[in-house]
DNA sequence: TAGGTCATGAGGCACGTACCTCACAGAGTG
DNA sequence: CACTCTGTGAGGTACGTGCCTCATGACCTA
């Protein structure tokens, strides 16, 4: 073993050599194109694994004449989440550039499966290296992405999973862990007992089931004192969610928490605060957001809870480009970790 | 303007014919080498400017046949938050290894700040594109940090800035608003009021004496009912912070809460438990590490704010990176976040 | 005026991979 | 035997930048 074998690292033509094939098989092997015997595949899959051979992903992206390039598909409408992470996509889409990354941002119209499943399959693979999908468990969707990937377009899933399709990787939160984290939050604050509302979106959305299964599990196992109302749903629209409050509000006074799982933030502080109680309980949201920010300056919010949006675009980006650029079958992310905010400590 | 120039990303080349020059002359103004008339490195300006050049960091990393080396100074010693950024260090090096990026970690022993100035002195600029330096506000650190900038070598603080140097860039929290973080936390927790204890390492670090003025701004401002006993200084050290704790303990049997902005946690953590009084008081304390995750899992801790050592080093990776292949006079990082850990969100 | 320095131009090689063309051997087929 | 098809080798160009050499003209100074 000489110095340059210690020093240097392996490129393509030290897999050459090392497997006893030429170059332009390593090329055909490593980039899946046919006219290789499996035979000799295997002799070059082993020589990579011997040697350690790492593909150079700087030197992949320059040798391929365009750029990476993503597309993001993100449902459009009012809910301030969605609108946070198309913000990021469009924020780090210039940065990105210089990292031979362009991003291109789709909204589609929340719930329209169809919609969202036709657009995926006019993706263009030649075109599109990778899709990014935030969407609802529907049966069109996951054809839709079973087709795209079998086109050889990349597929990740973000913020909600799809987890029956062959989306190579899903960068997301742990909602369970988030409905805990709630509940241990609730716990300590209200040390003395009491009713404590929940409101959900719908319990048919994979996210908020998962919250609040998490949810009234801990708070049952760990603060017995604390009596559960609801769950009530508010469907993630700011008017029907300021309806529930004010009812619960003015039908129970001893009311001493609340706990939205689901979005209609807007609607829960101006219900709170035109009631005169903000304040007067302690009240737990998700995704810091415009609404829940202004919450959380006036008082009427205490914590949010957030996924880190602009977290999971950094993530969902790396993993992507690691994953086009054939760094392995799947890509390693960091965590996304399930932020805590106060209103002293806002980003 | 066809179709080439609203389609290609500007090169070097459009920018040498923008501006009337060579391609010589736009290298040396873009890499900083001598030999260009300050009128003709202002033309090239302007006209990277004009067509909106940006340099391709992929290229320019593969262009020099060695990659980009980053050396990471980082104290060595008992302190466990010292010891998962280092881990956080090796962790990423193989990794980065695929991007070109070679990671190396160098411990000094804490305090020891002329070995490290003598370290820092002597790195060959040519072996080492940067250094990211984890230190206090030492003179002869200042002037190691300077001396190595002009000697070519990009410095970037990390954890504890190092404000009056010629460092690059700082990556790490805000500790002001850490310790306001603790006091809305504190003051929710104990809504009855009552006598909190402050435990520091020492108000002579930058980071503790911050958290110290935030946290006792933010409770005396918003929790009136509260009453700060302390600070104490543990200097960081797990037998002294037990001995302290155990004399508080005994001392003040009223004592609702205690505040650890410092280190020394496996000491605050033994002293609670062998005392009985784990889950009798509030306890927050700063850095995820093994005894405060014991010691939240545990219970006899509540709450650990955490500066997210693995976050501070992906992004100052990401900073060295773009500040070493020149992507402009300060890279954008993602802002270090300061995470608030319950036993239902930990990691 | 000769010799020196400086600013600049011109051009080329290298980095590691993608992707292309062409050649050729061997096997199978009519 | 001539043909096609498949697996493989050989070699080239390109990506955008860093870095090197060499040449040239301008300007300065002794």
């Amino acid at each position: 073993m000489n110095d340059e074998s210690i020093k240097r690292r392996a490129t393509v033509h030290d897999v050459a050599r090392a497997a006893g094939v030429s170059l332009a098989t390593v090329d055909r092997v490593l980039n899946g194109r046919p006219g290789v015997r499996a035979a000799t595949a295997e002799k070059v899959e082993e020589a990579i694994a011997r040697i350690g051979f790492t593909r150079d992903l700087n030197a992949s992206l320059m040798a391929r004449a365009r750029d990476l390039r993503l597309v993001f598909f993100i449902p459009d409408g009012t809910n301030e989440f969605m609108e946070s992470l198309a913000a990021s996509v469009l924020r780090r889409a210039p940065l990105a550039l210089s990292d031979r990354l362009s991003l291109e941002l789709r909204r589609f119209r929340p719930f329209d499966t169809q919609g969202l499943a036709r657009e995926l399959s006019e993706l263009d693979p030649r075109a599109c290296d990778s899709a990014i999908v935030v969407a609802s468990e529907e049966p069109e969707v996951l054809a839709a992405v079973d087709a795209a990937n079998r086109r050889g377009i990349i597929v990740l899933t973000l913020v909600s999973d799809l987890p029956g399709s062959t989306r190579r990787q899903f960068v997301g939160i742990d909602n369970v862990a988030a409905g805990r984290t709630a509940a241990s939050l609730m716990g300590r604050f209200l040390p003395q007992g009491g009713q404590v509302a929940v409101i959900a979106g719908s319990l048919h959305l994979r996210d908020h089931l998962e919250r609040w299964e998490g949810f009234s599990a801990a708070l049952g196992a760990e603060f017995p004192a604390i009596e559960i109302v609801g769950p009530l749903e508010g469907h993630d629209e700011r008017n029907q969610t300021a309806e529930i409050v004010y009812r619960l509000l003015k039908e129970r006074p001893e009311l001493v928490g609340l706990y939205n799982l689901g979005a209609g933030n807007g609607g829960l502080v101006t219900a709170l605060e035109t009631s005169g109680k903000a304040g007067g309980l302690r009240v737990v949201a998700h995704e810091l957001t415009a609404p829940t920010r202004a919450g959380l300056i006036a008082g009427a919010i205490d914590v949010v809870l957030d996924q880190n949006p602009d977290g999971e675009i950094r993530e969902v980006i790396r993993a992507a480009r690691a994953l086009a650029l054939g760094a392995g079958r799947e890509a390693e992310t960091d965590p996304i970790e399930i932020g805590i905010f106060l209103r002293d400590n806002l980003r």
